[in-house]
RNA sequence: GGCUCGGUGGCAGAGUGGUUAUGCAGCGGAUUGCAAAUCCGUGUACGUCGGUUCGAUUCCGGCCCGAGCCUCCA
């Protein structure tokens, strides 16, 4: 029974959905002006695991992930760059699904835009406005009062009075409240904007996502993702103008991912301290990376560093060595290390538990290999299918043994390699060992290590 | 200042009121022509001070330290 940390309740609650099979999920996605990087990444490579266990439980899951692709700092690239911020963004989509693939993050079922979506913010703004949540402000600008709706703060934990006391005020300003958060902003000259009965605008950046998670979900659905950094102000304005518009419960379960740090501090662009995922594929290998987001538990911080990528290549290596010649089988499922991993993940996808299983499954597919490799072959593969709800080991093993390292010279080809092994293999028949190891040094020094098998020579890149 | 969340062995990182996490690294053994891989064995780890308890790393409280949100941020 599948149990989830609700940032509304701040428990783990059993997850029943709304509809018996069904689940609704709407995720926060990336605000595109520029390249992907770490912190994003590991949104997507969270969610689509709850994506894909919430599938292997079974549920038939629709899961929308939106793209915030009109925005200040969206106008401000555009206007640095000198092109239309369509441009701009169309880029930035393009590069997101690039480095989305290379990680191999399942599509979501739909990635609503925001600037496909003005009609519906704009009706979603006039029902804000007919039910006394919002008001527009004389300069052209709508915004949320915040005042008039009772539940603000029940997601982060705060109280409208103690955020007021701390809240700063900006001249000129021409809210009631200084909590109040815009809705719609009328467009300064040379700005992109669309008409509405406020006068020409654009959205405010909370109300796309009500809007567009609304009309694709409805008013109400099971689980809301993001970082968490989002928590507040963004989700909690999302129930304020959810709820506000509609007069029903918004999400029945609110997800947050902890932050990727570096050197004991939050990745951000803001403290310019952040790698793009781009970056880091030039120096490790996807599934690495993959692994990487794994080892810690979705909300706990998750610090990276070299030594954090190296382990996660040292850990695959120990799955896919495992693997490694076994015929194909139909994966045995019902073990003891299968149901400690369905544990694990139905305890708030604790993936770090997961892994642990997988390894002990591992070890027991080491032991079983002794006595031949067909006796391993069932758990080989239920190996592979428990890898595969975590979106890992989904490669040959040999290739991904072979691979090598992306940031260092291929050095010998695998012909070259093979052909070595060969006049090695022929060495040792005559027990020439000098040859033998001379050839093994050779290798040896170029990356390649040998392992000696009962009747054939296997090889690997470190 | 207000509100959250943490402090686990060399590193990463789970978990539990009394019994082995797991991976990497280390050490010993088996195996190997030598290796590698693998298997077996191996570490008086739970920030600190009190409290509850037969017993606390695990529950409660104080303290110290760290991170985050309160402003755009995944």
């Amino acid at each position: 029974m599948l149990k989830i940390y609700n940032d509304l309740t701040r428990e783990k609650e059993t997850f029943v959905p709304l509809q018996e099979g069904k689940v609704t999920m709407y995720v926060c996605g990336m605000t595109v002006y520029d390249y992907c990087h770490l912190g994003h990444a590991r949104v997507m490579v969270v969610f689509d695991l709850v994506y894909r266990y919430l599938k292997a439980c079974g549920y038939e899951v629709n899961y929308i992930r939106n793209i915030t692709d009109i925005d200040d700092k969206i106008i401000k690239r555009a206007n640095e760059n000198g092109e239309p911020f369509t441009e701009l963004t169309r880029r930035f989509i393009e590069a997101m699904h690039e480095d989305s693939e290379a990680l191999g993050i399942l599509p979501p079922d739909a990635e609503p835009k925001a600037t496909d979506h003005i009609g519906e913010i704009l009706a979603m703004i006039g029902r804000l406005i007919e039910r006394g949540h919002a008001y527009a402000a004389g300069n052209g600008d709508v915004y949320y009062d915040v005042r008039s709706f009772p539940g603000y703060g029940k997601l982060s934990g705060k109280s409208i009075d103690d955020l007021e006391a701390g809240a700063r005020v900006e001249p000129g300003e021409v809210k009631r409240d200084p909590l109040d958060f815009a809705l719609w902003k009328a467009a300064k000259p040379e700005e992109p904007a669309w008409d509405s009965p406020w006068g020409r605008g654009r959205p405010g950046w909370h109300i796309e996502c009500s809007a567009m998670s609304t009309k694709a979900l409805g008013d109400t659905f099971d689980i809301h993702g993001g970082g968490a950094d989002l928590t507040f102000p963004h989700h909690e304005n999302e129930i304020a103008q959810s709820e506000g518009a509609t007069g029903h419960p918004f999400v029945r379960y609110w997800m947050h991912n902890g932050f990727v740090r570096i050197n004991e501090e939050k990745m951000s662009k803001s403290l310019g301290n952040f790698f793009t995922v781009r970056e880091i594929l030039a120096r490790y290998r996807p599934e690495e990376v993959r692994y990487f987001i794994l080892t810690s538990q979705y909300r706990s911080p998750l610090n990276y560093g070299d030594e954090q990528l190296d382990n996660a290549r040292g850990a695959l290596t120990r799955f896919y060595t495992a693997l490694r010649g076994l015929p194909e089988a139909v994966p045995l499922e019902a073990n003891p290390y299968s149901e400690r991993f369905l544990a694990a993940m139905d305890d708030d996808f604790n993936t770090p538990e997961a892994l642990a299983a997988m390894f002990d499954l591992a070890r027991e597919i080491n032991r079983l290999r002794k006595g031949g490799e067909g006796a391993a072959a069932g758990l080989g593969a239920e190996l592979r299918r428990l890898g595969g709800i975590l979106g890992i080991l989904r490669e040959d093993p040999d290739a991904f043994l072979r691979g090598g390292d992306p940031a260092v010279d291929a050095g010998l080809s695998d012909a070259e390699i093979e052909q070595l092994i060969t006049e090695r293999l022929s060495a040792r028949k005559d027990k020439q060992w000098a040859e033998a190891d001379r050839i093994r040094h050779v290798l040896k020094k170029r990356g390649v290590i040998l392992e000696d098998g009962a009747g054939e020579t296997r090889w690997r890149r470190e």
